[in-house]
RNA sequence: GGCCGAGUAGCUCAGUUGGUUAGAGCAGCGGAAUCAUAAUCCGCGUGUCGGGGGUUCAAGUCCCUCCUCGGCUACCA
């Protein structure tokens, strides 16, 4: 064992029902940037992700399909595997709830929770619609025009019973206002730590964990007919990835508990009241942290797919290349809010930090050396004040965006990176390493040696968020050492190394016309 | 309906436990520079801090009230 820290993040799993939308890019993209920087920093990660793929909508969805559940499931589970590449997240893991080493995972989990008495039987009733097969909550239904309960796609609905198992839900009131209590970062934002409180207060009732209705799912142990019903189902896969129900695994030794599952808003409640519940009745350790985002609107619209507004992430990256898209997202909105994604906003965005800002730093300071320090990184005289204030600065950063990184304040960390970016030009202006040029050379070469070096340092802290293009900076001055430790004094760059004439890395995008209103 | 939160410059937002002339980025305007992806740098904001009332030597920052907006209020994930 090395000893490093380890660090756990993980993605919900995505139901297969729906096709992958910039919903899902944006909570995966959270994760793979926070893997990355702990990666950088020396920690032993382990990143995951996947899909959730069993119940009865997959096995409708399916049938429409024409093809068996299985077959639908490994179709569009492969539509998310694509778009981990697309969007060049490091996941260590996909996970599929229709692995093998998943169902053993839950069943154990099951018995266990079944064992100490947290699982019993009885019988889950509900309005169902028999056309639509499915069951609605109260306050889903509408009225007829005879002032009959109506499903909301208008099918009758009839009150019906059937046997199923519950989890004593309500046994954990207490012990999970005392976690929230106790713990005040397991929900984050904190608007929702909130939200969840209130709803515990508000009382728990047990939770229906299993169906007859339906077959694809995992089976019940020892209980011929049911179906587990999603939630023991699904949460359990973040288990189930470090080894569950072998705690002595090696992963499961290393990860667990996790560190931070990230979630949108929408699933909140499941993993920071469903999920402790479960694990606190299974005395397995509780994760460290849940943390919910928020939506992203469409130039001011709700997206929806009646609207026909659904962001594609293929598309957008597509239209405007990866790096532009990760950075747009993670920079334009804090990460926990909602957030309006237009056309306007992203280039302006991307045009003032990315080609304006870091891309142009870099493109200038490179160009100068190429050009008149016989196209290599020259020797450095003694440093100046404004030389070392600059590079301390930037040596500061790390621990800034650190600290933004721990608590998914990701606009923040961009924030304090591109302060450092504009410090540069602003250090450029003072310097005028084009006069010095003609009136003190070897100054000049100081000044550009140490814009290089703001830009290596630069680039390795924003290699999280934009893998390829710092890449591509980074690989235009020769380092290939590029972890967090070579952030100041260790890492300086060797005079002499070679400068080609650098290329652009971030494009300019042009303004979307006006509309005229 | 109930509970929670928010309303600060054109836009997006910061504003510690109340305390000197309320800040940043972007957009806009003016100037400088010319190494660079016509990019950069410097300068420029008389804002009823949602309305009203109150507490205080002092309130964007506390209390009351009203208005507006948003979130949550369980078994679709």
């Amino acid at each position: 064992m090395t000893g490093r820290p380890t660090y756990y993040v993980t993605t919900p799993i995505y139901y297969v029902n729906d096709k992958p939308h910039i919903g899902h890019a944006y909570t995966t993209l959270a994760c793979d940037v926070l893997a990355r920087f702990k990666r950088l920093d020396g920690f032993d990660v382990m990143f995951l992700t996947g899909t959730d793929e069993h119940g009865q909508k997959i096995e409708r969805s399916a049938e429409r399909a024409g093809v068996d559940p299985q077959t639908f499931c490994d179709q569009v589970s492969l539509k998310f595997k694509e778009l981990t590449e697309a969007m060049n997240f490091s996941n260590d893991q996909f996970i599929r709830t229709t692995e093998e080493r998943h169902k053993k995972s839950v069943q154990h989990l099951w018995k266990v929770l079944q064992e100490k008495g947290f699982i019993y039987e009885d019988r889950y009733s509900g309005w169902y619609s028999v056309r639509d097969e499915a069951f609605y909550a109260e306050s889903e239904l509408i009225e007829g025009q005879g002032g009959e309960k109506l499903a909301p796609t208008g099918a009758p609905v009839e009150w019906v019973e059937e046997p199923s198992y519950f989890f004593k839900l309500s046994a954990f009131e207490d012990k999970l206002l005392e976690l929230y209590d106790n713990n005040p970062d397991f929900v984050m934002p904190k608007s929702r730590l909130n939200e969840v409180r209130s709803f515990v207060k508000g009382g728990l009732e047990d939770l229906s964990v299993s169906r007859t209705t339906f077959n694809w799912g995992v089976k019940v142990p020892d209980a011929p007919g049911h179906i587990m019903y999603v939630w023991i189902d699904a949460l359990a896969n973040y288990l189930t990835a470090v080894g569950y129900p072998d705690t002595a695994a090696a992963d499961y030794q290393k990860f667990w508990p996790a560190n931070v599952h990230i979630v949108g808003k929408d699933i909140l409640r499941f993993h920071a009241v469903y999920w402790p519940a479960f694990l606190m009745a299974a005395d397995l350790p509780l994760p460290k942290r849940v943390f919910a985002h928020g939506w992203w609107t469409n130039e001011g619209q709700k997206i929806s797919k009646s609207l026909g507004n659904v962001i594609d992430p293929f598309e957008l990256i597509e239209e405007y290349g990866l790096d532009a898209t990760r950075f747009f997202l993670l920079r334009e909105v804090p990460f926990g809010n909602d957030g309006d994604f237009s056309r306007r906003a992203f280039v302006l965005r991307c045009n003032a930090d990315l080609s304006n800002g870091l891309g142009n730093l870099s493109q200038r300071t490179l160009s100068m050396i190429h050009k008149n320090c016989d196209e290599a990184l020259p020797v450095p005289g003694d440093f100046s004040s404004e030389d070392k204030e600059l590079l301390g600065n930037i040596e500061k950063t790390l621990d800034v965006v650190r600290g933004h990184i721990d608590n998914q304040a990701f606009h923040l960390a961009l924030d304090a990176i591109w302060t450092q970016a504009s410090a540069a030009d602003s250090y450029i202006s003072v310097q005028e390493p084009w006069k010095l040029k003609k009136t003190d050379p070897e100054r000049m070469n100081t000044v550009l040696y140490v814009l290089a070096e703001a830009i290596r340092q630069l680039a390795i802290l924003a290699q999280p968020i934009m893998p390829q293009s710092t890449d591509k900076l980074l690989s235009q001055i020769g380092v290939s050492e590029r972890g967090f430790d070579q952030i100041g004094q260790a890492g300086r760059l060797k005079p002499g190394i070679a400068i080609p004439k650098p290329e652009g890395v971030f494009p300019r995008f042009e303004l979307p016309e006006e509309s005229t209103d």
